[in-house]
DNA sequence: AGCACGCCGACT
DNA sequence: GTCGGCGTGCTC
């Protein structure tokens, strides 16, 4: 092998090009691509990835510097990950060092080595002899280490991380451990796993795993109903393609919420231990033990959140993303992928196949599905013979703000807790209400930094912008008029407590938004007394209508569905229909129906009229047609270039400069502009932002188009102050 | 991005 | 006289 002497290196800079290094001379081989190397970069210390080698630096041979150190004796990327990543780098238009850095675990861009170090957290712990041979119920004066020797005894070996999943601390552990009656085993020494067996299927279901091919490209959309049991056909997947490929690898996305310990916990019942699960609740050092499991292929199931869509895998056999159309989904900022998307590619690239399961798929996965490109998988009935809610509309147009539920709603919610059954309040607004107007002027308190109102709250009680954070406390007297009459004005979650606690004094009101389950363990006390399924009242926001099932609400009330219905944003419609598809989804039980409420001031709405008659289906339908005429998404494709900065003049001029530069590009790739024109909030946490749209039927002309959009923005000299963005298939167009 | 270099105001 | 403000330009 002939060497170049230069490497190509990507480094973490927002640069679009690679660098070129020497090789130190005590190296006489290159490094091969995907090893991580040290070097100096404009005065100071970079870790960057050997992208390939060259012959030529293309820049004076005296600037280029020899490489400092090479961190890895082996590629930590392979050729698979790194040219996908590359793709999707290019895909977004994101500077490649920029990209490969979000992909990496933290620990591995700092230059850490990537050797898995078996630390506690990834040891498992299992009960020894002496444990095993314990009576019944155990150590009754140790209570705690009692529930954890009950615990393995009905798990078996559970790493650290389960155990502290499931709410185990160290300490009873550690008195188990010196009393010799649990250890730690070698994961790998592990066959006597007793696998949960796999339920039966209904036909639909096992239709849906029929059309499952393993070793070969095909997307899946699986369009399942709440509790239709999609979560069955993943499990059943992944056992279909290990069936063929004993040591293949399943790859499961979930939503960022989506990952709770119950969802876990199932999969490792499954399958048990040999599964690496990769969310924002772990360390650095955890993520990157679960990261170097899943490039070993000692785990067989990788879960994760968004960006475990870049996670390596030694024998990748299955892709899977659950809750498909949820936004989380999509990064939105700096690297602005879509792992959804990116999904499809990677099996596609892989040669493998991928499931997408959602009970409210995003018209993005319907449309492809019409189109053929994907197999649409329906799952129409029920697993466990639940019966459909009632879904009934109620006219809020004469509710005075300070109660916020219909008459209709505050009966419906008395008759459900009289026959012992939990209520569910859904409102997409914290604190007490969203701002507090002068009686007699009728100012409004604006966030000083946004243009936004000041949301007040009441515990504790002060003003808050929940869009900059900005904090103050509440004054006696209006600002302009000094006139001490101030009210509030509209409604917010503290609120809405307050109005039921005092009509239902008797009942328990648990309030879940972002205030309550601030701290460590608060959201998992509120879900367990929730689980005891005594008769109470739920209010809270989006938490409520994600992740968690609660078994016995029978009756959700959505207090305000117009927000999303009318909403500035085009996809406002199909985020509202899928909102309120979850949430009925998850009232009523096995044996009894549950209702639900949806109050709305235009009760005759066609969309909304055509969702509860027909179902998100039909809705869904119809809010295609409406994009097909108005070609936006799916039918055509956007992107969205963002500028802000502390003046409103800078991005103008900017985004205006940039439009005629690409006007002439725009013209001959048929791509359309719009703009530039303000974002929804204008000023937000003091800088003025600005958008300008661009709009292609075909994605191949959007992308060249794009294409000579970055070169002419990098091409220009612009202020300092301006900060600008492109989002490729944005999903908030604020 | 982040760091160096450079040219102007108030400090031991 | 120097310390340090942040405007501009470059990074193999």
């Amino acid at each position: 092998m002939t060497d170049s002497p230069y490497l190509q290196v990507a480094l973490p800079v927002p640069l679009r090009r690679l660098f070129h290094y020497s090789l130190p001379d005590t190296c006489l081989t290159a490094p091969h691509t995907g090893t991580r190397v040290r070097v100096s970069f404009a005065g100071r210390q970079l870790v960057g990835l050997v992208m390939g080698e060259s012959d030529h630096p293309g820049v004076d041979e005296d600037k280029v510097k020899a490489v400092d150190a090479i961190i890895d004796a082996i590629p930590i990327l392979d050729r698979e990950l790194l040219s996908f990543i590359h793709w999707a780098a290019d895909y977004y238009h994101c500077p490649l060092g920029e990209a490969l850095q979000t992909a990496l675990p933290v620990l591995l861009r700092q230059g850490e080595d990537a050797s898995f170090e078996p630390e506690e957290s990834c040891r498992l712990w299992d009960l020894t002899p002496e444990g095993r041979g314990l009576p019944e119920t155990p150590l009754p004066r140790a209570p705690k280490q009692a529930e954890l020797l009950v615990y393995l005894r009905e798990h078996g070996p559970t790493s650290w991380q389960t155990l502290k999943e499931q709410g185990f601390s160290r300490d009873p552990l550690k008195r188990l451990d010196e009393r010799g009656l649990i250890a730690t085993a070698d994961p790998d020494s592990l066959d006597h796993f007793s696998a949960e067996p796999p339920l039966a299927l209904n036909p639909q279901q096992a239709r849906a795993l029929e059309a499952l091919a393993p070793g070969k490209f095909a997307a899946h959309l699986l369009d399942g109903t709440t509790g239709s049991g999609k979560t069955e056909v993943y499990l059943q997947a992944i056992e279909r393609v290990r069936k063929v490929t004993p040591t293949a690898q399943a790859l499961v996305l979930v939503p960022e919420i989506g990952l709770t310990p119950q969802t876990i916990a199932r999969f490792r019942r499954r399958f048990g231990p040999k599964i690496a699960v990769l969310h924002s609740g772990l360390t650095d050092r955890e993520r990157l033990n679960n990261w170097v499991l899943a490039a070993t292929g000692r785990a067989q199931i990788v879960i994760g959140t968004r960006s475990a869509i870049f996670t390596p895998l030694a024998k990748p056999g299955l892709i899977i993303v659950d809750e498909e159309h949820d936004l989380s989904f999509k990064q939105q900022e700096g690297f602005r992928y879509s792992a959804r998307d990116l999904a499809s590619v990677r099996a596609q690239r892989l040669g493998i196949p991928v499931i997408l399961g959602s009970a409210t798929p995003a018209l993005e996965s319907l449309h492809n599905a019409r189109a053929g490109r994907y197999h649409h998988l329906q799952l129409t009935q029920r697993a466990n013979s639940q019966a459909t809610p009632q879904i009934i509309v109620s006219d809020s147009h004469d509710v005075p703000a300070s109660r916020g539920v219909t008459e209709e709603s505050l009966a419906a919610i008395g008759s459900h807790l009289a026959s012992g059954n939990q209520v569910l309040v859904f409102l997409n607004r914290r604190g007490y209400a969203p701002t507090l107007q002068c009686h007699d002027c009728g100012t409004q308190l604006q966030c000083p930094h946004c243009d936004a109102r000041l949301t007040l709250h009441h515990n504790p009680r002060h003003l808050h912008c929940h869009h900059c954070d900005f904090q103050r406390p509440q004054s006696s007297h209006c600002e302009h008029c000094h006139s001490h009459r101030l009210v509030p004005l509209g409604l917010g979650t503290e609120r809405s407590e307050e109005f039921l606690k005092a009509n239902f004094p008797q009942t328990p009101v648990l309030r879940i938004d972002r205030d309550t389950t601030r701290s460590k363990h608060a959201l998992e006390r509120l879900m367990a007394q929730i689980h005891s399924g005594e008769a109470c009242i739920l209010v809270g926001t989006q938490m409520l209508a994600k992740g968690h099932h609660f078994p016995d609400v029978t009756l959700a009330i959505i207090m305000d569905v117009d927000g999303g219905l009318l909403s500035a944003d085009f996809r406002g419609p199909e985020r509202m229909g899928q909102l309120i598809t979850q949430v009925a989804g998850r009232a009523g039980r096995a044996d009894k129906a549950g209702q639900v409420i949806l109050q709305t001031r235009n009760r005759e709405h066609p969309l909304l009229q055509l969702l509860v008659h027909q179902g998100y289906g039909a809705f869904a339908q119809a809010l295609l047609s409406e994009r097909d005429i108005t070609r936006m998404p799916p039918f055509a494709h956007l992107a969205l270039v963002r500028a802000d900065a502390p003046n409103a003049e800078i991005p103008q001029s900017f985004l205006k400069q940039l439009r005629q530069q690409v006007e002439a590009a725009a013209l001959t790739h048929k791509v359309q502009l719009l703009g530039p024109m303000p974002a929804l909030m204008e000023k937000r946490g003091q800088r003025y932002r600005y958008q300008l749209q661009a709009k292609a039927e075909s994605r191949g002309a959007l992308h060249q188009f794009l294409q000579a959009l970055v070169s002419a923005i990098e091409a220009g000299r612009w202020q300092r102050a301006l900060r600008w963005s492109l989002d490729i298939d944005p999903q908030d167009m604020s």
